[in-house]
DNA sequence: AATATATTAAACTAAACGGTTGACAATGAT
DNA sequence: ATCATTGTCAACCGTTTAGTTTAATATATT
């Protein structure tokens, strides 16, 4: 309904349920890093950096180019706006519902 | 950063991060629904459903009062809310860098 | 050619997941 | 009292996850 494509919205949502992921997103938001640069404000080992940047970039969310024998990962910020617009539709649904709500007491009246 | 609260936060995008669960949510916003009514939907057993709105309960997207030996599920629209401006925060970030990108070229110009 | 750097791959552990089955408790209907 | 309905709980199975350690690859530097 609201929901096909659910695949890509799964991996999405699943990407970003997990801080250090959500907190990489947010840094490349501000600038393009290397793996090891991002690597290097985690306390946790690059292979698990490494991997934690390989569920963001399967969501789509980050896109990697290769520049010599360093990576660079940048943010994709249109699959961001999908999701956004997709929480916007269950919003709007709950909203469309309190207005019915609303509708309903002013004809009791 | 944008960050404090994070557990909550880890727990709404996972919730969401399922199908059946993101359906749920769906038809919650729309009606309120016992747990059965909900689990006839869906090709799977009632406690595997019943175990889907667990997670949805435990992330504060849905809220359950029960009435007899029923319980209804209801939608708590407010975490989605909190989460759509999460995710409005993160866009804005990336549109500031890239009117940044802009003031650079006109600069350049 | 040898060594250092950047990144991925493979193998593993502990925990969590999605889903099932079976048993149980509480409420409602006859 | 009995029986059906609504829902949860516990145990289990197979899969996936986060994270580690230990290679292995590819590119730079000397």
């Amino acid at each position: 309904m609201v929901d096909e494509n659910s695949g890509f919205i799964d991996r999405v949502f699943y990407a970003l349920s997990n801080t250090t992921r959500r907190n990489i997103v947010l840094e490349l938001t501000k600038k393009d890093l290397t793996v090891n640069e991002l690597a290097k404000k985690y306390d946790m080992t690059l292979q698990g950096v490494s991997k934690h940047i390989h569920v963001l970039v399967r969501s789509g969310l980050v896109v990697q180019t290769k520049q010599g024998r360093t990576k660079y990962c940048k943010f994709n910020y249109q699959h961001l706006s999908k999701i956004s617009e997709l929480l916007e539709q269950y919003r709007a649904f709950w909203e469309r519902r309190l207005d019915a709500l609303d509708e309903y007491f002013e004809k009791k009246k």
